[in-house]
DNA sequence: GGGAAATAGAACCGAACCGGTTCTGTTTCA
DNA sequence: TGAAACAGAACCGGTTCGGTTCTATTTCCC
């Protein structure tokens, strides 16, 4: 199966926790504890998200991570080019590589270029705030102090079944 | 990135050389070097797309392989489930699948649900006669006879860079 | 009828990649 | 000045993937 690595599938669950409440900064450890990743993934993950510009950090004693613009501007695309580099299924459809060392011969070649556009715009048309905006009606109860228990299984689990 | 495997991407070369002459069969060892994938995974490609209905083979003497049905009917996706198994991005989103742990209170759920479909629907729109009929008008200067030197490269090779 | 050609299927192996951790450095506040 | 928090890099073990190999079975043709 296409697979999206759990960088990806962690951050996008910590970033739709942080758009839940565009305006507040939150900590490293606090986002952990919320969404049950690791505390050194979640860091992991802050971090290049910041370099990506989509969260702002504020270090020292009262630091915190929080989102560098309204969710409805950062769509998934975006989120996954940050924590796993571009969005290509196959290099072949990527212009600046020329791995393929066949390229203008290949058959498939303007087949992938397409089939990587149907993907990325899939993921561009969908954004944070939309993730966030179908949380159930229910008011998840206070994630933030959750039983550690639940954190024995990863937050957004795993990957299809191989 | 998110990426395919190699098996989906040299299953797409391969079916979009087969689908250039929808009714002709091919043994195995002919589309390995029309396609310059190695002819042992060539053959547990076929293998895998015979199992999935998108071919069908002949065994003994004169075998080979064909298309099960018109190119026009077979889609990018049905072709990536073959050989790599259900299209998910995450398990999150399989109903089948509970190991999340967590799941009525994942944020995410829903939007991971609608990634996927957003992913699936994408791939189910793009057709293996689409992918064939993208072959530059020059008709490919005699794939079976070229010289081997090519396939030192894999046909349509890697995958993003990381 | 037998042998060659081809597919079917399973088992196997090395290596790259990924998930995850740890450590050191820097910034900020009280 | 020290504790709390972020920044960044290095590191490591395990899983998975790409690829090969081997054996069995089927079919055709001489």
């Amino acid at each position: 199966m296409i697979r999206l690595s759990r960088l990806s599938d962690y951050g996008i669950v910590i970033l739709t926790r942080l758009a839940r409440e565009p305006g507040r900064a939150m900590a490293a450890s606090t986002l952990a504890r919320a969404t049950a990743v690791s505390t050194a993934m979640t860091g992991k993950i802050l971090k290049l998200l910041v370099r990506a510009d989509i969260l702002v950090s504020q270090r020292g004693v009262r630091g915190g991570y929080a989102l560098a613009r309204p969710p409805e501007t950062i769509t998934v695309a975006q989120i996954i080019e940050a924590l796993d580099g571009p969005i290509a299924l196959t290099s072949c459809a990527d212009p600046l590589v020329h791995a393929c060392g066949i390229e203008s011969l290949c058959p498939a070649r303007d087949g992938w270029r397409r089939i990587n556009r149907a993907i990325r715009e899939a993921l561009a048309g969908i954004t944070l705030a939309e993730m966030a905006r179908t949380v159930p009606d229910v008011p998840p109860p206070n994630l933030e102090t959750r039983p550690r228990a639940a954190a024995s299984e990863p937050a957004a689990a795993t990957i299809g079944a191989r």
